[in-house]
DNA sequence: AAATAAACGAGACGGTACGTCCTGTCTTGCT
DNA sequence: AGCAAGACAGGACGTACCGTCTCGTTTATTT
């Protein structure tokens, strides 16, 4: 399941009949190999999180030498992101119904169905956490994974802000830090739970301001 | 500057005069030893952060066994977490001059300053990180930093609301969240960069809200 | 036997009628732990020679750590030669009858008879080999092998000599090297088999000189 | 083609201009890769000895592809062994003067005198060692280097027995060890120094014998 | 005051992972 | 067709910490 690929090259020497895989040391496909420690990567990431994710453990299991890793990844964290990416389908999805308060909640909620019901909230939890002391981590995570969404959810906000549904002079970016920010901040420190009361909350206050 | 308690004490086991510190190995005072163990573990800490520390470098720049930390802290992030409190000087005051607007500017504006021009801010992203992955430091730090800190923000909104300045169905806890949350996104996740102008931009949002 | 002291102490976790041998994971004896680096050593070396020694080899199957075995070798070679000592009887005895060129000859066949009948000459070469690379165990060797086995011969040469046996002018050393060092050669550089035909020639020629 | 040069003393510095070596990558005349492979490998060995002696480091250096000296060359010993007969002058020769005793002598004193002077010596001390464990090296040893230089010396010997300036029944081959195999005794394992002196009491003790 | 117990410094211990290097095999792309 | 270039799996290197444990010393407490 591994490998599945290999069955159609053939190694070479013998199509197979004894020996079980029995890969040569040679060469192989670039994207094979890099294909075989994604995979391991992910696996490994999902089953034991950042405390036992080890190069070592990931070139083990993904049958792949250190050298291999060590030529295109710069940081365990690195590894571990693209990891991550490479198990979870990564749909990145932000419709835009017309409705912004109604489109802000959908998407808040399905933020905390994520964390609440999958491991991928702990996950990302731990890769910040890792990004905080591996700047290689870190300028992934912001390129692939915070940018991207950041961006997403201003540009819905700008699209709303032009339909005259938000203030003018209200800084966009400076909202989401409001919205997701303020979820990050309970995944990473848990002093007060992450429920769907929650994000109601914060697009509530939000929307409608503090003051009597 | 670092112990300089050391020189007091001496222990005099040898007059020498070559020797560098050389202190006997018997039993020394508990609390001794624990104000060495710290006073190394924040020095430590704010010279190399928490990549280079180490509960090995912490016990041999404190002068100390490694056992002597492992009886009183958990975890090296613990240990850290320790360290953090015993170098800075843990002011925590939140003080409520009636106007609220005002008193959430004043005390997220020296937060702005406190990440910016002091090394604490880079400290306490580094130990909010490692906490991801050690329960012991999680647990320390909820109770020790977050908690206390988010229990005086919410006494100070919850004053605020009793005096009729904010709406009354808000919850405070929220609020504390899509306020100093919003900033520890920033520092954690730096997309965006924490500034005076951000902090405004958060306090204005969320007071007057976002509708036109 | 390897582990009898920790019988007393208990290990801790369970007293023992299961758990295998569970050897926890603090500071032991340090002369049991250089007796099982030893043993492992040279179990090892004897039965893989030189080529599969590896310190990462003799670590695992001592059940010792890396660094314990750097802590007291500077280097692979100096702990295959003491490995090498501690397997062999190391007998080295150089009986003197009064008979000197029995005497050499004696010792000189039982030298043919340790190559040709055990592995030790084969492991001494392969040290040997090793050594012209590795500083450490080329001091170690001329401290411990060559050294005194040289000093051993000089001395009973030199007894011959005062007995009259010997020519005055003779160097003892050089004889040495005149009939260890040739049977040396033809251990080194096998051009030329090493059989007790080979050793008698030496001592006939040297005795009685080349000249018709 | 680009670098025609190389046909002088090595590759070095390249007149070029920017590029390194950067050599085109097809097909270039199998002795022409030979003879790069054959120089880089003489100066290596000389320069570093056979711990810096690689596979990897020749090829690199001699702008060649690993392959290409696995096509030629068994093993890495056997590669240095030709790299060293590339890098010095191969005289080998044997002038037979009619008188065997100072023939030797002299014979000798060139060796003592190559192995004090030039990185000869040091260099062949290696090669010994590396071929205990490196049977292809040991076997190309034997063939252009200790077999031809033993032949050459027993016919010497052979012919001085034929005039009969040596007894009758001594077998030459065993004064070659007495005398050379000293020798490389004394390099191989230098618990005393390899001097003129001493050669000069070898050629002594062996022709006029050690009885007084 | 002498004997005992507790805690200490020092640091060795078994382990795990690190990042680098080299081996010998194998693939790709250029010439 | 044959090479350089170099990626590949494997495995050893020597280092750094981890958390555990032994040793001999020194202080504090009990007799």
């Amino acid at each position: 399941m591994a490998t599945p690929s290999t069955a159609g090259k053939g190694t070479g020497t013998t199509p197979d009949g004894d020996a079980p895989v029995r890969r040569g040391r040679g060469r192989r496909p670039a994207d094979e190999v890099r294909r075989d420690i994604l995979s391991a990567a992910g696996t490994l990431l999902f089953d034991e999180g950042m405390t036992g994710f080890t190069i070592e453990r990931v070139a083990t299991t993904a049958g792949v030498s250190k050298m291999s890793i060590y030529k295109w990844w710069p940081s365990k964290g690195a590894l571990a992101l693209d990891g991550y990416f490479t198990a979870v389908e990564n749909t990145l999805a932000f419709p835009d119904t017309g409705d912004i308060e109604a489109d802000l909640l959908n998407q808040l909620r399905a933020f905390v169905h994520l964390t609440a019901d999958t491991p991928a909230g702990r996950i990302v939890t731990e890769l910040i956490g890792a990004a905080q002391t591996d700047p290689d981590l870190a300028a992934a995570f912001r390129e692939h994974y915070s940018g991207p969404r950041r961006r997403l959810a201003v540009d819905v906000l700008q699209c709303a802000q032009q339909r005259g549904q938000l203030r003018a002079d209200v800084d966009p970016r400076i909202v989401v830090d409001q919205l997701w920010g303020a979820c990050y901040h309970r995944l990473l420190i848990p002093d007060e739970p992450l429920t769907e009361e929650f994000v109601a909350g914060l697009v509530s206050n939000l929307m409608q301001g503090l003051r009597p």
